[in-house]
DNA sequence: CCAGACGTTGTT
DNA sequence: GTCTGG
DNA sequence: CCAGACGTTGTT
DNA sequence: GTCTGG
């Protein structure tokens, strides 16, 4: 699954990279970034769909729901079944948008030992993401998001079963953000776990248990 | 019809 | 053990 | 995902 | 809002 990530590029390359038009915020470089927090998503507006990188919660809240409860249960969808469940029908056929990272941690649940995921190379890659706006009983908005999971690549299924959906091209994320165009059946080819021989992994420090810390110590390789 | 849930992961 | 908060 | 809390009443 | 279970 996903349940942690990091992003540290900086917001020239995010802007350059996924061909972004405008921005709501300045994203600061993150190690540690868990669920509840605000995340760096790139959603699509118009005709034109012209993209915008805009901060979203992580963890999603229904439109529909009565509070936020139901928020740390969302952080993730199964793409297997994404199209049939109610909490995310909706924003899969009209609310999609893409999550920007370099790499993810998943944890042995045996020894607890945190890895780090990224592409080789260290390069910008972006998680399938959907997103809500729900309002609060005193009409205030609150924008949140989920990742995809998918089966675990041959390189993370040692450490976990599951692993974010990882859009492997530009094409796929501007397929992923088309909603007008491409409907909920149209979109499994984009759920295949990303190649294992694209990737890397190192083992990282425990301190990266705690979301309290946020550092760039976080991705220095031990054992 | 209404009431109640609406999720994932991991562990047993 | 289970839920909440980050 | 992990870390940390996990309760009520009444009083300040 | 929408689906499932009773």
């Amino acid at each position: 699954m996903c349940g942690r990530f990091t992003m540290h590029h900086g917001p020239d390359e995010l802007m350059a990279r996924f061909d972004i038009q405008g921005s709501l915020f300045e994203p600061t470089a993150r190690y540690n970034i868990a669920p509840t927090q605000p995340v760096a998503a790139v959603t699509a507006h118009g005709p034109r769909a012209e993209r915008l990188l805009e901060p979203l919660h992580w963890g999603l809240v229904p439109f529909w729901a009565k509070d936020t409860a139901i928020a740390s249960k969302l952080i993730n969808a199964r793409s297997e079944t994404v199209q049939e469940k109610p909490s995310f029908k909706h924003a899969l056929s009209r609310r999609r948008c893409l999550i920007p990272a370099d790499g993810f941690y998943e944890w042995d649940r045996k020894t607890k030992q945190p890895t780090h995921f990224r592409v080789r190379g260290g390069e910008l890659f972006a998680f399938a993401g959907l997103y809500e706006e729900w309002h609060a009983p005193d009409g205030s908005p609150l924008r949140t998001c989920t990742v995809l999971t998918t089966e675990a690549n041959a390189l993370v299924a040692p450490i976990h079963e599951r692993m974010p959906v990882i859009l492997q091209n530009p094409d796929d994320e501007a397929m992923w953000l088309e909603v007008g165009r491409y409907k909920p059946l149209d979109l499994p080819p984009l759920f295949s776990p990303f190649p294992a021989d694209q990737m890397d992994a190192i083992f990282v420090s425990k301190r990266v248990g705690s979301p309290a810390n946020d550092d760039a110590e976080l991705l220095v390789p031990v054992g």
